[in-house]
Parts: C-alpha cells; sequence; structure tokens
RNA sequence: GGGCGGAUAGCUCAGCUGGGAGAGCACAGCCCUUACAAGGCUGGGGUCACAGGUUCGAUCCCUGUUCCGCCUACCA
C-alpha cells in the first residue's frame, strides 16, 4: 500500500472519485404498499440491480432510487377490507381516524415488499428510500398541482365519468378494464306518443331505459323519415321523449335507432350536448349502483342488475318486448376491484394534457428518449396522439388531498400552495377544502425528480437527472411511463430518462397471465427459497430477451441452481490446488502454456460479449455468454487441462495456478450482477486475510470490484486448441460411439496432415493423454492406420484407434458410412452452389472463396473417409 | 374496428445487420475418473406454421393465409 500524502487535498480526491465516474442513475418503479413480491417485480428488480451492479463495477457513479407507491384505491381498499372485518365502516371512523389508520397498517405491513427486494439482492441506495405521502413528495404534488392551475392546465368541470359504484370513486379512463363477455341484446318497442306507430331499439342495459331522454337515428335512414322531431312514449314510464337525429348512429346496427341516455353512456352523452337545445339528463342509477328515486318508484333502491331483470320482465308483461338476442359485447370494470363501471355525471378535476403530451411525443421522436425495444414506440405514440384529458380526483381518502378550497359564501375556489386563511375574493374565513384526493398516478408522476429532492434545486437533482434508464413493464407505459415523461419535460424542462427498458411480462409455463383468480401465480420468494437467489435471478436474465414475453419454468431454475452448484465446486476445487497463491492482479501471457492463454482469451472474448450484449439491453445473450464460458470452457477443458500440471511438479506449475485464480476471480466477477450472493460469498473465501499479489490494490467486496473489460486475446493458443480440442473429441467420439468404458486405456496413432498440426499435438501429449484418457503412441504425417483400428477422420488429423478383437468390423464401416454420406451431401450442395454462375458472379467474392475451399475439403475428406474404409475391408477380408 | 407480437428439436426458448440451424431440460449409451452424479463423455432428434415474391442464395426481407397471444377502441 502505498502512503497517504502529507495533506489531504479534497479538490484531487473528490475528482478522482466523483467527477471522473459517469453518473449513471435509475429510480426503481415504486411498487404499491400494499404489494408482495411477484414475478413482475422480480424481473424488473433483476433487470435493475444487474445493470446497476454492472455500472458500478464498471466505475461509474451509480444512484438507485428505491421508494414505494401509497397506491391510493388499493391501500385503502385494503384498510377497508379490515375494518369490516372489525364491524367498522371508515365512515364511522372519519376522515382523519381512518387516515391515521391507514398509516398504522403501512409500520406494520408496508415494508414487506421492501424486505423481499432487498431479499432479492436489490443494490439500492435504501438510505434514500421514498415514498409518495413522504412530506418531501406531497410538497412536489402540490407545487405541480397549483403551477398546472394556474396555468390553466387543471380545470374542474361536470361530465360524465367512469364510476366504481364499489371503490366509490372515479377513475381515469386507463383505470378501466374491459372485458369480453358473452350478454344480450334486448329490443324494446317504444310506441309513438300519437300512436301513429312505434320506433324498436336494440340495448345491453335495458335498465337504463328508465333514463332515456331520446331516440336517435340517423339523418338520412329513409326507414325514419318523417319520425324526427316526433315523440315516443317511453314505456313504463309514460315520458314523452323526442325522435332525433345524429349523425353517429349507425343505420347497419339493430333497427338503426338508438335509445338515448345521457347520464349513464358516453356516446348517448355526446349526442344530447350535440343536440340543440341539448337533451335532458335524467339520471337512473346512483354512485353505490342502485336506482335513484327519478327511476320511478317502483325501481327505486333496487340494485342496477336486479332492475335489469324486473324491467325485462315488466316490458314483457307489458308487451314493449320484441326479442333478445345472444350478444358478445365488452364490459368495463374497475382495474382495482372487477366491479363494473357506472358512467356517471359528476364534477371532477382534470388534468389538461394535450400540449404536455405533444413535447413527449416530440421527445421521443426527436431522440431525447429511446425506447428499447423499439416495437413499443408506436404503441406510445399511438396512445398520446389520441389522449383525452385526464380525471385526477378521487373520491377517496387516502392520498394527496386536492389543495383547492371553495368559500362558503361567495362560492369562489382558491386553489393555494398554502391552506389559506381567508376567501381571496370576499374576505370570508369559512373556507371547506375540497373533499377529493389525487390519483395516485399523479404523484408518481413526479417520482424521477420529487425523489431527487424537487422543488428544491439539491446536487442529487443536478448530478443525476435525468437518470440514465427506466426498466419497466408495458402494463404501466400509460399509467406512468408517458406521464412522467410529460411532467418531466414541463417542469425540468428535460425528459425523465434517456432510455426506456421494455421489458416482458412473466406468464406461466402455459403462456397464461399470472393471476390469483386462475391459481397460476408462481412465487418468487418459494422460487428463492427453493433453488437459492442467485439461480432465480440468472433464470430471469436468461430468459429476458428482448419483445418477449417470458413463460416462466421452474426447469430452468433448476438447471441454473446446477449452474450455481458448477460454479461454487469449480471454486471449491481451484482454490484448494492453488488456495495458498496470492490472488494475481494480472498474468503475463509469456510463463503460460497453451491452456492457459486460451483460456485468457476465451475470457476476454467474454468479457467483450457480456459488456456489449449488458450495453444493448440483451440480458440474456450476457447470461447465456457468461455460462457458455464458465461451465463448457472454463470447466470442462480448463480446468481437467490444470489437472495434470497440478497434481505433478513441472516448472510451469506456478504459473498455471496464478491463471486459475485469476479467471476464477473474473469470472466472479463477470457474474456477480447476475449472481450477487454466491460470488460474493467465494470471493470473500479467496480474498480473506489475503492481500493481492504484486501489492494492488484489492476490493474488500466483489460489489466494488473492477468489472473485467475486453483484454488482449490470443489468436495463436485459440487456433491450437483447436487442433487438440479436435484430436480429443476425436478419440473421445470413438470411445462413446463404441461404448468403450474410461477404465480401458485406449492407445492411439493421430496423422497429422501438416507438420504445424503435429508440433502442436507433440508439445500437449500430457494434455491429450489426459483429456482422451488415451495413450498416444504416434504422432506423425505417414502413420499408418493399424490393422482393425477404429478411426475418426477429423479436419486437421485422422485418429486411430486399434482395437484388436474388440472392434466389430461391420459397425466400424457402418459408422465411417454415416459420415461419408454427410460429406456427401456437402459436396453435393457446396458442388450445385459453385456450379451456379450467378452465385459466382454475384456473390461477394470472400463468400465464394469460403465456399471453394470448403469444397475443396469436403473432397479431401471423402477420400481420407473412402481410404480408411477400404483398409477397413482388407482387414475384415483377412480376417 | 385498428395496432402489435408469436408460430424453430418431445418441452421451454435463443438465433444481432440474409451465406447449409443453437442452448437448457427431456431421451439413449458408457462411466461413482480424488471440484461437482445437482457430475463427466458420447449420441439420436428440426420440410425453421403454410403459400407466393425479392435475391446468386431466405429461418431471417416483402405480400397473403391459418392458428395463438396481447394492447387499444364510445357500434347501442
Amino acid at each position: 500500500m502505498t502512503e497517504l500524502d502529507k495533506s489531504y487535498n479534497p479538490r484531487g480526491v473528490e475528482e478522482k472519485w466523483y467527477q471522473d465516474a459517469e453518473p449513471f442513475s435509475i429510480v426503481i418503479p415504486p411498487p404499491n404498499v400494499t404489494g408482495s413480491l411477484h414475478m413482475g417485480h422480480a424481473l424488473n428488480t433483476t433487470l435493475q440491480d444487474i445493470l446497476v451492479r454492472w455500472k458500478r463495477m464498471a466505475g461509474d457513479n451509480v444512484l438507485w432510487v428505491p421508494g414505494m407507491d401509497h397506491a391510493g384505491i388499493a391501500t385503502q381498499n385494503v384498510v377497508e377490507r379490515q375494518l369490516a372485518s372489525e364491524d367498522v365502516d371508515r365512515h364511522w371512523l372519519g376522515r382523519e381516524a381512518f387516515i391515521e389508520r391507514v398509516w398504522k397498517w403501512k409500520e406494520e405491513y408496508g415494508g414487506r415488499i421492501i424486505h423481499q427486494l432487498k431479499r432479492l439482492g436489490a443494490s439500492c441506495d435504501w438510505s434514500r428510500e421514498r415514498f409518495t405521502l413522504d412530506s418531501g413528495l406531497s410538497r412536489a404534488v402540490i407545487e405541480v398541482f397549483v403551477t398546472l392551475y394556474e396555468q390553466g392546465l387543471i380545470y374542474r368541470d361536470k361530465r360524465l365519468i367512469n364510476w366504481c359504484p364499489r371503490c366509490h370513486t372515479a377513475l381515469s379512463d386507463i383505470e378501466v378494464e374491459h372485458e369480453e363477455s358473452e350478454g344480450k341484446l334486448t329490443y324494446i318497442t317504444y310506441p309513438l306518443e300519437d300512436g301513429s306507430g312505434e320506433v324498436v331499439v336494440a340495448t345491453t342495459r335495458p335498465e337504463t331505459m328508465l333514463g332515456d331522454t331520446a331516440v336517435a337515428v340517423h339523418p338520412d335512414d329513409e326507414r325514419y323519415e318523417g319520425f324526427i322531431g316526433k315523440k315516443v312514449a317511453l314505456p313504463l314510464t309514460g315520458r314523452k321523449i323526442p325522435i332525433v337525429a345524429d349523425t353517429a348512429v349507425e343505420r347497419e346496427f339493430g333497427t338503426g335507432a338508438v335509445k338515448v341516455t345521457p347520464a349513464h353512456d358516453f356516446n348517448d352523452e355526446a349526442i344530447a350536448k350535440r343536440q340543440e337545445p341539448p337533451l335532458e339528463f335524467v339520471t337512473v342509477i346512483g354512485p353505490d349502483g342502485r336506482m335513484t328515486a327519478d327511476a320511478g318508484e317502483r325501481y327505486a333502491g333496487m340494485d342496477r342488475y336486479e332492475c335489469r331483470k324486473a324491467v325485462i320482465r315488466d316490458l314483457k308483461d307489458a308487451g314493449f318486448l320484441l326479442k333478445q338476442e345472444k350478444y358478445d359485447l365488452s364490459i368495463s370494470q374497475c382495474y382495482r376491484c372487477k366491479t363494473v363501471i357506472e358512467p356517471l355525471s359528476a364534477l371532477q378535476w382534470y388534468v389538461k394534457v394535450g400540449p404536455l403530451a405533444r413535447e413527449a411525443i416530440k421527445a421521443v421522436r426527436e431522440g431525447k428518449i429511446r425506447i428499447i425495444p423499439g416495437s413499443w414506440e408506436n404503441t406510445y405514440f399511438a396512445w398520446m396522439e389520441n389522449i383525452n384529458d385526464w380525471c385526477i380526483s378521487r373520491q377517496i381518502w387516502w392520498g394527496h388531498r386536492i389543495p383547492a378550497w371553495y368559500c362558503n359564501d361567495c362560492g369562489e375556489v382558491i386553489v393555494s400552495r398554502e391552506t389559506p386563511s381567508k376567501c381571496s375574493k370576499c374576505g370570508s374565513a369559512v373556507l371547506r377544502q375540497d373533499e377529493d384526493v389525487l390519483d395516485t398516478w399523479f404523484s408518481s408522476a413526479l417520482w424521477p425528480f420529487s425523489t431527487l429532492g424537487w422543488p428544491e434545486v439539491t446536487q442529487e437533482l443536478k448530478a443525476y437527472y435525468p437518470t440514465s434508464v427506466l426498466v419497466t413493464g408495458f402494463d404501466i407505459i400509460f399509467f406512468w411511463v408517458a406521464r412522467m415523461v410529460m411532467m418531466g419535460i414541463k417542469f425540468m424542462g428535460e425528459v425523465p430518462f434517456r432510455d426506456v427498458y421494455i421489458h416482458a411480462l412473466v406468464r406461466d409455463a402455459n403462456g397464461q397471465k399470472m393471476s390469483k383468480s386462475k391459481g397460476n401465480v408462481v412465487d418468487p420468494l418459494i422460487m428463492m427459497e427453493k433453488y437459492g437467489t442467485d439461480a432465480f435471478r440468472f433464470t430471469l436474465a436468461a430468459f429476458a430477451a428482448q419483445g418477449r414475453d417470458v413463460r416462466f419454468s421452474e426447469e430452468r431454475v433448476e438447471g441454473y441452481r446446477h449452474f450455481v452448484n458448477k460454479l461454487w465446486n469449480a471454486s471449491r476445487f481451484i482454490l484448494s490446488n492453488a488456495g495458498d497463491m496470492e490472488l494475481p492482479q494480472n498474468v503475463e501471457p509469456e510463463n503460460l502454456d497453451i491452456g492457459s492463454r486460451w483460456i485468457l482469451s476465451r475470457l476476454s472474448a467474454t468479457a467483450e460479449e457480456v459488456n456489449t450484449a449488458l450495453g444493448d439491453y440483451r440480458f440474456n445473450d450476457a447470461a447465456n455468454s457468461v455460462y457458455q464460458f464458465t461451465w463448457h470452457e472454463l470447466c470442462d477443458w480448463y480446468i481437467e487441462m490444470a489437472k495434470p500440471v497440478l497434481y505433478g511438479e513441472s516448472a510451469g506449475k506456478e504459473a498455471v495456478k496464478g491463471c486459475l485464480l485469476y479467471v476464477l476471480d473474473n469470472t466472479l466477477r463477470l457474474l456477480h450482477p447476475f449472481m450477487p450472493y454466491v460470488t460474493e460469498e467465494i470471493r470473500q473465501t479467496m480474498t480473506a486475510g489475503r492481500k493481492a499479489a504484486s501489492g494492488g490494490k484489492m476490493a474488500e467486496s466483489i460489489v466494488v470490484a473492477d468489472y473485467p473489460r475486453s483484454l488482449p486475446r490470443y489468436g495463436e493458443a485459440e487456433d491450437e486448441m483447436a487442433v487438440i480440442m479436435e484430436a480429443v473429441t476425436g478419440v473421445r467420439t470413438i470411445r462413446g460411439e463404441l461404448n468403450l468404458p474410461p477404465s480401458i486405456e485406449l492407445k492411439v496413432y493421430i496423422k497429422i496432415l501438416t507438420e504445424k498440426t503435429g508440433d502442436i499435438l507433440r508439445r500437449n501429449l500430457a494434455y491429450l493423454t489426459k483429456l482422451a484418457k488415451a495413450r498416444i503412441a504416434e504422432v506423425g504425417p505417414d502413420v499408418t492406420k493399424p490393422r482393425g483400428a477404429a478411426t475418426a477422420v477429423r479436419t486437421f488429423t485422422e485418429v486411430y484407434v486399434p482395437l484388436e478383437g474388440l472392434l466389430n468390423i461391420e459397425m466400424e464401416i457402418d459408422r465411417l458410412k454415416k459420415e461419408e454420406t454427410k460429406v456427401e451431401q456437402s459436396i453435393a450442395f457446396l458442388n450445385k452452389k459453385l456450379l451456379n454462375e450467378d452465385f459466382l458472379k454475384r456473390a461477394p467474392k470472400n463468400v465464394v472463396l469460403k465456399e471453394q475451399d470448403k469444397y475443396e475439403e469436403c473432397l479431401r475428406r471423402k477420400e481420407r473417409i473412402q481410404e480408411n474404409m477400404r483398409k477397413l475391408h482388407e482387414a475384415g477380408g483377412r480376417k
């Protein structure tokens, strides 16, 4: 360790540690405070954590802000259910006591998901945990609301809204889910009041006829010529309502006549407002989903579905029911409780989103935000371009209360950052605050800057805004992503993130969406319990191919648990054989044998692949690449090659030990973002009580160790290894195909095609012997095939294994025949290609050359196979 | 009604800018070789949904068809 300077120089130190580092920041999609970790969270968190750990190790200045969302409706529902079990109603408790109760609930159960995220290994900056109802974030909410109001971008209006009769609140358009369902189309006869005829209307909601205030037909519909302007007598009520014209009516649908219920249908509301004078609104269904007094004495107080039955019965009895037919329709339901939505007319607060959306579209079009995979851009644009104003008021108690007050005396509306003491217009002190709270998503829209301290201009805001990437699922593109973009641009003057990485939805093994009602939910906690967090995380990463949903399969997790175990055992082996040595910070390739140079070269290639893949958000490619390297290169080949060296006393032993340690260390670091626990555990063991060789700085935790970058490649080592591997697999194939147990030591003759090949093999005879479990009797260009020998014809070599008496000549000939057939197929294929003049003329030169080489190689190979078969025949003949 | 995505080995899925298709699991055979049987070695297995088109050449690009899945929409 070098000594400290005589005096502390903050400037130099701070620059070194901070300013040189690129900032890399992520804000977590805040899970609902009511939430419990599900597969979506697990995937989302794992991917973010991989990026964060990777960037941190790469030396960036990393910030990952965690937190939770207060989840207005969802949380209120949970606590109300709890109250219900105690036979208590929130209204009985009162607003203040109820909110207090929710906070208490939050303290008790709200932290659950945070613990679960930690268990998953999420390396957030936990000291910066935020909650959307924190005082700081609440201040941001008020600031935004008031500013938008002052600029005319927030207003209040009475119109039809989506009302959930169970949650008892208005919802925005996107909080309504549409589900296909089988229903009925009911045809009802409306007689003209003068008795001169009748009009038949069709409806899926017969009960709403009680609130009809018109019948609409298309103005050009000949069937209804002369009807427009007349009146019909509304059955069951006797009310007289007009027949009006509106071009929105589809002549082809039903009878071409539509009953109009302005107070309970969005289309009808539009028709009503277009009429001159506008049609009357008769509200027959109340906020509780029950019929109102205006529905008539007979129906008042009935549940809307009960009423539907009653109306149908009554219509039938009175002779107005013409027919009912099956009809598929989509019903709207509340995204929180699945109750069927009731359109109701109410006074609500809205955000005028048009101008904000235009900027948000521009930001993506101009490339200030990248959406990955790019296919989601269309979805984003389509929604933004057709966006309606956002209803932001909710008739619940848990949330940010709307900062608006109403004067009792003059009715003035006061929107203010602070609680006003008197009316700004008439001076009255009798003010009452709006009862409503804001949509939860209003506060989450501010998350990327509210969590960094806005509206204060903090250091964090300056350093980390805009954030680097937002990692999220497509299901909240509209709820969250789009709105963050709008608010970020509006209030920060800058987009909230540079990249948006949209990951897949985790489905069950059959491709079904996981849901409690279907009972197909896989619990991440159980997966972690059964297979370990590392295996689970690795599975998620390996599954995370772009643009595709994940069909989760438990077998895959099991497979990766094996991988973790493999890594563990490989480490155990290396540490038990080389653990007495200090961990090298680098290795000198000059002193190393071919296997070591080869594995270094492969390590380097792998590091490059992993870094590139992660940079492109190709998590699966990164995971597969490091998996392939660890198992099939490090374990299958290098460790096996190292064994004879480790067990012997050759001059190169120390170098190989160093290389093993070095490669293991790098492998652990490569794997760490994917498998934080096992890599940390192993590396702690490696470094415990030891200093790095050469006195370099050694990170105490792998979390802050350097991430491997691409290092030099050794092409010649990779080429030479190819020759060795070819010879080894040649012997193994013979052994395998002839079912010869490893206990039989084989004697092997290798014919080489070039002297260079021979040189490589002769220098590495020890490896061949060990890896092929064979005695290499002879290597040379003129090696003749012993009688009764099995053969493997390879690219650089021919491998002969004499099997006196053991060899079934017929079987061996069959084997070679099979190979010959394969080569012949290749020859035919290549021949056809090379005889094609167009190919020769138009294909790129290098492609043609490559094909020609392949062709010649095949020809040679075929000859060699045939030569070997001839010899076998001779041997067989003599026998 | 619009839009998007998928169809590749028995199963779950890769395959980046077109140059004879890969992995894991499963399957078959031989092995308890002192890191690992949660392992090693070897092997079998695919008209890349179908039909056209572009191209010297198509799993990949274009068009259409079929079958799935999703998003979105105010046809009562």
